[in-house]
DNA sequence: GCCGATTGAGATAACGTTATCCCGATACCG
DNA sequence: CGGTATCGGGATAACGTTATCTCAATCGGC
């Protein structure tokens, strides 16, 4: 039998009414409910009867105005819709320590990163992770200096110094390039997001240095912009014709790695590969895809440590912290260079 | 120069702070920050300089408690880690309103799920939208009859009659069916998940009338069971081999697509294949993966409309609304049979 | 000139919790 | 026996907004 629970009308019962109903204070209520042991068991019983009775439920909008704690964390991320294991390793950090994480999309809009942030602030949240976009967050200035307890995630705020969390870009490139060199790779070439983006930025110039201690030309194997697929593959075309094509490719996130995978697809060049990133895909490939993977599960750790840190102690000095990434060996970075 | 905003000692200012600075009433700065044109010029000019001097920020927490709306929807989903374009138009369509989605996963746990939900009727939300899991949801039965507004987004709320917006499962599945049939093929095979889910068993039961349609034995055709790899590569086997092996496959969801292509990948079966759902890796195979698409965007938006319409008006009577898909042929699912 | 209506602004309560402080009863010690 | 300390419970304020109601001044009409 479908169960249909009629909504009550009017307000619902609040611990004023619960005390009537008990016959006993306001405040002894509160002590019952919040478990206080100095409340004898005649008062506890009969207020927990008339819990029962008037089916009072806890509002914590009142609590969360009397202490000035919310116990909530908001989380502004570019996309929601997509692939996000951070988010995952945050909530469950958060959940082990007595927090709720809200997540929001910010949509990779700066307007409306803005508005979602001011959203949280003015909701009071303990504190937020913002994966920041675009290079303005002025509009963070006089929140932080209110009070506003915050953690960048996968980039800094530019301009700002605030908590930051993210992979070492420049070891995972270079552990990257490495791995291509060890195999026999002399011409490798990257392909890689808009460096107006901090991430993009750090790896391309890591790439660059990478390509100067190789004693090689330097732009000429570096093509960066927007994650666009024709961008992608006007890149990749350069990247693998001409006198001396490059025999290997180093992509900059998860995102180019499946435009490359794609062009790849269509026109067969036997290249090899090493992604930036890891996503459910890298194993679905001929032969897998062998990447540079980040440290989801540390980066969402150390994002709720640094920020429950900044929430207790505002004073601490700001810190950055760099995770680890490490290199996945799968086949798509392992062959050596086609013999033209 | 890297900016450090010095955080403030103590509490912050409030209305009342900005009274006294301004030299009004308490009411009169509401009556500003809320646009009332009742002010007088003069006024409104002497609380704005207030509220510029004392940096005054909006609390929200306390409108909250006031108004007793939150302007905040919250979104039990199952995943935020994985791809979730529903969440996105439920993001728009909420933006669209002027309301606030905040979204928190509940790891397909049930006990995670309850935690979850309870937390979000504790903070007295406007409204929750949850994608369900597991049968039992007991514990929305004192929240709805206290006075819960809640839509439940993909499956309905077993045993209770909530607002509920879905695919339609049957008439997908029946479509994938029809063409493949269209194309020549006579043995199709199921590849499910565990019956228990209700889209699950919905997908699967309308494949079993496919079957008895077409005249032929039923369960042998039908492999559902848990998402765990090895489960699925043995359905693969168990179809694809025999007397009369399965010349197509019809796959339950984008996760069973991904395994199903994995086991091609490394089998070279010539075997058409219609997934349900779409994702992105559908279009990185070859040839494209054919597939049952969600409109995403609709039951995003018809998401946020059934709660809204909810929240203004208890009483409306319970819906169900199932939203058409369409199939999208990218060529995995028009190849003939093989012959054998 | 007086009276009623309107307008701009202010006083105070309300929302629903928790903290702070206080009170009365009881027990113990000198 | 009296004084002090402790304990269980209660009264009331606080959190920071907005709603409700009131008041005084001004203006217009008769």
């Amino acid at each position: 039998m479908q169960e249909k629970p009629r909504a009550r009308k009017g307000r619902r019962p609040t611990m004023v009414d619960v005390a009537r109903e008990a016959g006993v204070a306001l405040r002894t209520v509160s002590r019952v409910v919040n478990d206080d042991a100095t409340v004898g068991a005649e008062l506890v019983e009969r207020v927990r009867s008339a819990i029962a009775a008037l089916d009072y439920r806890p509002d914590e909008r009142a609590r969360h105005l009397r202490l000035g704690v919310t116990g909530t964390l908001g989380a502004a991320v570019r996309q929601l819709s997509h692939v996000n294991p951070v988010l995952r390793a945050v909530e469950r950090a958060a959940r082990a320590a007595g927090l709720m994480v809200l997540a929001a999309s910010t949509e990779d809009d700066e307007k409306l990163e803005r508005h979602v942030v001011e959203s949280m602030c003015r909701r009071r949240f303990d504190g937020i992770l913002l994966e920041p976009i675009g290079a303005d967050h002025g509009y963070l200035v006089p929140e932080l200096a209110a009070g506003l307890s915050l953690v960048a995630v996968d980039r800094p705020v530019l301009g700002l110094e605030v908590d930051c969390v993210l992979s070492d870009n420049v070891a995972g490139i270079e552990t990257a390039f490495a791995h291509l060199v060890a195999h026999g790779h002399r011409r490798i070439a990257y392909i890689g997001d808009d460096e107006r983006i901090y991430t993009a930025q750090e790896r391309a110039t890591a790439f660059r240095a990478c390509l100067r201690a190789q004693g090689g030309p330097a732009d000429a194997m570096i093509h960066t912009g927007p994650i666009e697929r024709d961008r992608i593959h006007r890149a990749l075309e350069s990247a693998l014709s001409g006198p001396s094509p490059a025999t290997a490719v180093i992509t900059g996130n998860a995102t180019l790695s499946v435009e490359t995978v794609r062009w790849f697809r269509d026109h067969h060049d036997d290249v090899a590969i090493v992604g930036f990133d890891d996503s459910e895909l890298a194993t679905l490939l001929r032969p897998d895809l062998t990447v540079v993977a980040q440290d989801d599960a540390a980066i969402g750790d150390t994002a709720i440590t640094m920020l429950r840190t900044r929430i207790a102690e505002p004073a601490t000095p700001v810190r950055k912290v760099t995770v680890p990434v490490t290199l996945q060996a799968r086949g798509s970075g392992e062959t050596p260079p086609k013999r033209p």
